[in-house]
DNA sequence: ACATAATAATGACGCTTCGTCACTTTTTGA
DNA sequence: TCAAAAAGTGACGAAGCGTCATTATTATGT
């Protein structure tokens, strides 16, 4: 059986439907849609009750995020299934990155707030500890395709770089041309290819730099990502109207 | 002479101070003790007149915001003199962008504000393309070296890739980079190398992937730093408290 | 030099939202 | 059954945004 109270899983199901609330605020008018009195009136609590789950507007937003880094840890995690080289898991997590904040652009500025000063510095101390902990999953899990490429051979460290500092170079790129993108539409003179065409390239590079074998050149990985792709679809339909958003 | 008129330059020179003003107000107490009145009561000016130059809040933290990178593109601009490969030039204006914001990291909240949607939908039409036009104008640097990369064979463009899509590639990277390093103070369980480091090896590693030569063994790019940061110090220093923060 | 028109500056005001806390309602358990 | 504890509420104070009627300043024409 379950070794929450009835009250503790009740609080946590409100904790859920406050967050779930708070996102389709959010996907409707955008982050500045959203406020606390907004979520209350919405669920039909109190704006005090809201409170007692949240510090602060910056806590929630830090929830919003913990949540969204959650479920693209549940992506991740099932593409680790895929076979394949590591190289080719380790892509494939991008790829299920990049998939992901292109079905659902609203969750990219949470991404970005959630790094910024300005929220952090407001948001609980637990929630910040939640939050980095599922970012420090969702690096492991990279770092898992790091170390199995170091078993095989596939790639060798040079100098004295660690697995956690060689997993960053891929996640700051994946990152920054995510944020990059992101605000293309309103105003903006360079053209680019579509997303996905770009981080393909660049994470080769990046890759190939690192003398990951096997090479871009040595090895089909559109053929990769076409297949990876197939299997991601599912996994992304049905974000938001599952009935628990939480993967973790 | 100048071609503008008496009042046509005050009204610049207002504009200014209310930008130097909210920057002092920011770098004091965080982008959160930025208040439009707070600008209009330092300056001794009213929140009306401070409306006459900004149509909003976040049109002034994007006028901030441009003011910076107009800063980062004079910085870059006096690397491109630096004796060395084209390669090494990129790699210095990655440099100086780090370096800008590891000498002044509330500028990176304003950096990341002006991607986010939230702030940029509220942003006038005008002063965006403002940002965006600084924007392309330090990206059309970086194109520069990639052009004159190819011009002499230190690089080659496969299949159908443009100049502007290999620029962004760095640019992401050090961006990526930038911003995850950014809200590592609060809470953080992985540990890296200094920013510098990262940056440095994980570019180095980018460029090798393109085949760009010198290739990183092949070349003491370490060096490169070394003497470019001496050239760089000075203009650091004296940002903020020069007259004239735009250089543009 | 003066009057009048045009332009610029002001700050009180209305509105929205945040976050709190004294009070009410519900639950618990003796 | 009832008192104590826990949960829930929403009116309220504080703070910030952005507006606009009013006041002050400057420009223009005679």
């Amino acid at each position: 059986m379950n070794t929450l109270s009835r009250k503790q899983r009740e609080i946590l199901a409100r904790e859920k439907l406050f967050l779930k609330t708070a996102r389709d605020l959010i996907r409707a008018d955008g982050v500045s849609g959203l406020t606390m009195e907004r979520i209350a009136d919405v669920t039909e609590y109190s704006k005090g009750t809201v409170y007692k789950h949240f510090t602060c507007k910056e806590d929630l937003l830090c929830a919003l995020c913990g949540e969204a880094l959650g479920y693209m840890l549940h992506l991740s995690s099932a593409m680790q299934h895929f076979e394949g080289s590591p190289r080719e898991r380790l892509m494939i997590v991008a790829l299920a990155y990049q998939t992901f904040i292109e079905k659902f652009p609203e969750e990219f500025d949470l991404f970005l707030s959630a790094r910024s000063n300005n929220i952090r510095s407001k948001a609980s101390h637990k929630r910040l500890a939640e939050v980095d902990e599922i970012d420090s999953t969702l690096m492991a899990l990279v770092a898992d395709q790091i170390k199995q490429a170091l078993e095989t051979g596939d790639l060798v460290l040079e100098d004295n770089l660690t697995v956690d500092d060689l997993c960053f170079g891929p996640w700051a790129l994946s990152f920054g041309i995510l944020s990059i993108y992101q605000g293309r539409e309103l105003v903006r003179s360079i053209s680019l290819p579509e997303i996905n065409e770009s981080l393909f390239r660049h994470l080769n590079a990046l890759l190939d730099g690192y003398q990951w074998r096997p090479l871009s050149h040595q090895h089909d990985y559109r053929n990769t990502m076409e297949r990876a792709w197939q299997q991601l679809g599912p996994f992304l339909t049905n974000w938001l109207n599952s009935e628990d958003i939480s993967h973790v």
